[in-house]
Parts: C-alpha cells; structure tokens; sequence
DNA sequence: CCTTGGCACTCGTGCACAAGGAGTGCCAGT
DNA sequence: ACTGGCACTCCTTGTGCACGAGTGCCAAGG
C-alpha cells in the first residue's frame, strides 16, 4: 500500500503547488519541488489514476492538472492537520479585539481582523436574537403619547422603538406598566417573551389598558421581528481583486456580497462549539458560489453557537491556514462575550 | 458669438456621446447623432480650439476626444440643469424610504435606494452625533454594582455603555441620580452637556457620588467619543463592474470602500440643505480617486445639514440623472428625519 | 507488479506582420 | 466662416508560425 500512499502526497502537492502558483501543476515540477523520490514518469501514472478517481483535472490536453472539489475535500478531510496559530498571531487577535467596547464593536472588529488574516472576504453574523435572553425592558416617555421602548438582550444588543399612543400616559402609569413588563419578561427567551406581554396587558387598570395593549405590539414586534437575525457584517472585498477574477467575473460575488440573507445562507447551520465546517465548491447551497468555497464557525458565550462567522474565498485556497484563522476567532470571539 | 455657443454644443455633444458609449468620439459620429447642422470639418476645427482650452483631449493621435475634468466642470456648471425627477422615480423613493423603522433603518434604505437609482456606489453618512441634542438618559440597574448607561439623541440615535461601580448602588440612589442627570443635560448639545454632567456630580450626595462619578465618565466619554461621527453605509459596490475596471484595478476602490474614514473625507463639508455638490476627478482631496467624481449633498431636519450623502462613480458618469437622485433623496431623508 | 526513460503528439502562448479602418490636421476653394 | 478632399497616424484585428510545457503510451529493467 505504499503506492497507494504515495498517490496521497502526489494530491497533497498538487494542491499544494496550485494554491501557492495559481497555475495548473505538471508531472516535472513537482518532483522539483517535493521530495517524491520518484521520477516524473511515475507521477504521471498517479496521476492518471488521481484522474480517473476524480480527484483532479487537467483544463485542456496538455495542460498540468488542477484538483477538482472532491480533490479538495479529500485534502481537508484527510492530508491537513490544523496549522496551530503562532504566538504573534495569537497576540495580535488577543490585542486587535480586546479593545472592543460592545457587542456591535466586537462583531464589526472580528470581521476586519478574519479579512485581513485570511486575506479572504470574511463575514460575521450578529449574535443572533433569537437564541438570547430579555435583560430588561424600558420605558421613556418622550412626550405624553410617545413612548420609546428600549429592549435589551443578553447577548448585550439593544433594540428600540417608538410607540405612539391614543390617549396621554401619566408618569406613574407608565412606572407600572414598566414593571408589570419588567416582571413578566425579564430572564425569558425572546420567543415566549412576545406571548408573555401581551398575556400581562389584560391585568392592567383600565386607564393603563390602551397604553398597554399598543406597547406590547410593539415590544411583541420587534421580539419576532426577525430582521436583526439577518445582520451581518462584510469586510476584505478588496481581496477579490487577488484572486484572478476569481475565475469568472467578479460582479455576483460583489452582488451577493449586500445581499445579506444571501451571506447568511452561505454560512449555514454550524455545528458546536469548537467546530470548523468546509464548504468546497458545490457543496455549498448556492449555485453562484460554485467555484467558492467556505470556511465558518460557530461561536457563542458558552458552548452554545448563538451565531457563525467565517469566510468565503477560491476553491483554490490554503485551507489549512483559513481554518486555523477562523477557528481561532470564534474561540476568542466567544471568550469575549462569555464574560460580558 | 454664434460659433462660440456651437463650440459648446460641440463639448456637450462630447459629454453625453462619451458617457453613453464610453469610447472617444469622433466628428463624423458627433454629426450623425446630433444635428449641429455642420459638417464634420468644422466640428473638427471646433475640437482643436476646445482641445487648446483644455476641455478635451485625445488619448492618442488619431483617436476621438474625450471630456477631461476641466471639459466636464464647464459641463456640470453651465450645460446642464438639473434633471425632474419623473413622477414613477418620486413614488419609488418614498414607497421605498417610507417603511423605515428607526434612524439607522433610514440610512440603509437610503443607501441601497441611491445605488439603485444611479447605478454608482452610494455613501450615507450616519446623522452626526456632535450636532444632536440630548433627549434622555436612561439608567438601568444591570445588578448592584452595574449600570447600563442609555444616552437617547435628538437624531432618534441611542448609545449606550455599561459602566461598572465600585460600591453597590440602591435602587433610589440610582433614582436620584437619573433626575439630576437628566436635568442638567436634557436639551443641551452633546458637546455641553459633556461637561454639565461631569459639574453636577459635585452636587450629589456622598453615597451617590462615587457612583455618578463614574456614569458621569462614562456618559462624557460616550458623548464626546467620536467614533459614531465616522460611520457611513456603503452600496453598491458591484456596480464597480459596470464601469470598465474603472479605467485601472479596482483594488484600491475596494479597500477605500472599507475605510469609512477615507469615505467621510471624500464626502467632504456639505454646503446647505438642498445644494449638490459634484467634486470632479482631481478636485476632490484623495489622489486615489483623481478618476473618479463625487455627488454629495448634505441633509438633515430642518434646515441644517447634520450629515452628508452621495454617490462616487467615474468620471464619465450621468451628472444631470446622478445630481437629481442624490438631491430627491437628499430631500426625502431630510423630510423623514423632520417628522420624527 | 512497479518504475523509468524515451518519444511522438497536443495545444496554448507569444510574436511578427499585414490589412483595415477610424480619426485627425491641413489646405484650397467657395 | 464653412466645406470637401487628401494624406497621414496609429490602433485594432487576424493570420501564420515557432516554441515549449505537458501528456500518454510503450518497452525495458528491477
């Protein structure tokens, strides 16, 4: 089975050689540039075996062979280790984020800092609301029959918005209401949230009744208001222009790149905690990032991924080192909302 | 002076032959499509005192002339009035910008409804905080010794900050301290209430003051910290395709997209509520974008212009059809942020 | 059975060269 | 002041050809 194992370095180098030149690799430079101990020829065997698995390609006759999807796959799955990061690049992560002040700075550092190491397009989702808890609930009365509601999350993000009332709300009015909401809410996922308000509004005095009923449809609202599941954040378009076109033209990538629920789709499910999902070329969900693939990662205060960040690169990438980047992030992501 | 005005026509001839076909035009062409009532001859003659004027060149001999900056200033300046919108463009910006849920919602919808009108990459600058007056603050008892700190603008804009305490707080002393905050700021620019906040600590009672010492900081650091004077949102990139490469790589187009910084200095001072502004290739302050033209126009409620929006494009772009979107927006959003 | 050197073949790339065409500048005539 | 004509420039496009990288196959050797 030594040939066998052989025929796996041939692959090895080849996507080796091809992430790092770009350029489709032939039978006599590899054996230049790795130790095979073997001659050209007998690559060229392996080769044509590598071939007809399926497992590379060659654009035209004549040409050197570039690995396909499954080539790839294979590589990840079996010849790469995670690269362990160096201690100046855990140093720069460590000292990139901590100057972070919230929730939104921290996603908007993460990006920047995952593009810039990865010299990829990367993406982060905002801690998605969903999955967090309510913090607290406030009330302000910005005129008599306008109220600002302010909702405030575990996950630190805030929500707010602006009621407007039928009829005027005195201050102690408003106090109650605050705390009947206050107390029905507080500690509660998001989703039995928006039925526990509406639920205490019927408990009400009368005069506060209407007021009630109109903050708790707004609160209801933007607790099942999904919109700010769909924030992402984007950064390192610039690195596309590195990649030669990117093989095709660049235009559907810039597109996909606003369309932020299509991002979100690309990032997918993530598996937990810990975990670095691959997605090569087809494999993903979408047809237009065909020649894309797609490294993420959950991360998340604890061992629960509330959100993914990743990146979205070539096919033809150093996936070794993309993986160690973006695992690295979301471990350090997640330590820093385990203690805010 | 009948050849002078005809040697004008000539140049807008040019422009509009220019930004529509995006190849230098020619005489015989510009008499084809245009009806000067001249012959090619004189056209020609007309191109050669233009060129000595410095308002077209050619880019080699034996080539058709294209507008250059100082060609497309005259052309902005004296050629050409403002666009009216048409009926259907108003109903689609308001149909579009009326279902914003909050401030920030605003500016993403405008951002996106700019790119799509003018098929350019669109620049919104977040309302300004420096020039906002302050609403409300809110203080809410994270647990004993942390308080979430809400500081609620005049520009619909919230900020908050956690701020941890030393000594534990009682809930009435935290009472107190939100009224004599409040007092002392609400209504006053940020930039006074900054240090009204800070003056009026000395005023508390001893338990209190440890604690509205440190609100006081934080409140003064959140209202003179400038970061969210930088934040702009960013559209239409891909419409950086459109334009062929832009005329060199894109890469440095991309990465200034990412440089909010970069983007409020291309934006630059707006002039009046309702005034475009168009920066021509050179004019503008960034070498980078020394190809590129910017189309800016400052907004906000009332008559007061609290940030600026706009579009960068190439140089050879539609300056009648982009200074009427960018106004019409412009317009809109100023009249949404009044209403709020 | 695996490996190796040799050899013919394929096919993309680069280059030189010619033909074509668009556009100009200038000049002389009206 | 305008126009038609004409020579000139120079970009663009297409063609042919030599070159070289890389392959596939085969026969010989371990």
């Amino acid at each position: 089975m030594v040939v066998e194992d052989r025929r796996l370095a041939v692959l090895r180098a080849i996507v080796e050689d091809y992430v790092s030149t770009e350029e489709p690799v032939g039978s006599k430079a590899l054996v230049e540039r790795h130790q095979l101990g073997v001659s050209p020829a007998t690559v060229r065997n392996d080769m044509a075996v590598l071939e007809e698995e399926g497992f590379i390609a060659q654009p035209h006759t004549s040409a050197g062979r570039v690995p396909t999807d499954k080539g790839y796959r294979l590589f990840v799955d079996k010849l790469t280790a995670v690269k362990p990061m160096s201690v100046a690049e855990r140093r720069a992560i460590s000292s990139f984020l901590d100057g972070a002040v919230d929730v939104d700075d921290v996603v908007q550092r993460s990006v920047r800092l995952l593009s810039q190491l990865t010299r990829q397009i990367a993406v982060v989702q905002y801690p998605t609301l969903s999955r967090s808890t309510v913090r607290h609930v406030e009330l302000v009365a910005l005129s008599t029959t306008r109220v600002l509601a302010v909702l405030i999350l575990s996950s630190g993000r805030v929500e707010q918005r602006v009621v407007e009332l039928e009829e005027a709300l005195a201050d102690d009015e408003l106090f109650e209401l605050r705390a009947g909401i206050n107390g029905a809410v507080t500690g509660k996922v998001i989703a039995e949230a928006a039925g526990a308000v509406t639920a205490i509004v019927e408990d009400l005095r009368p005069g506060t009744q209407m007021a009630g009923a109109a903050v708790a449809a707004v609160l209801a609202e933007a607790m099942s208001d999904h919109r700010s599941d769909e924030r992402v954040a984007v950064s390192g378009a610039a690195n596309l222009s590195r990649f030669g076109e990117f093989d095709t033209n660049i235009r559907p990538i810039l597109e996909a790149l606003e369309e932020h629920v299509v991002l979100l789709k690309l990032l997918g499910e993530t598996e937990a905690d810990g975990m670095v999902t691959v997605r090569i070329g087809h494999e993903g969900p979408l047809p237009r990032f065909s020649s894309s693939s797609v490294v993420s990662a959950g991360y998340g205060p604890g061992d629960t991924a509330i959100a993914s960040l990743g990146i979205v690169g070539p096919t033809r990438m150093d996936y070794p080192g993309t993986m160690a980047s973006v695992r690295a992030v979301a471990r350090y992501v997640s330590r820093i909302l385990d203690e805010a």
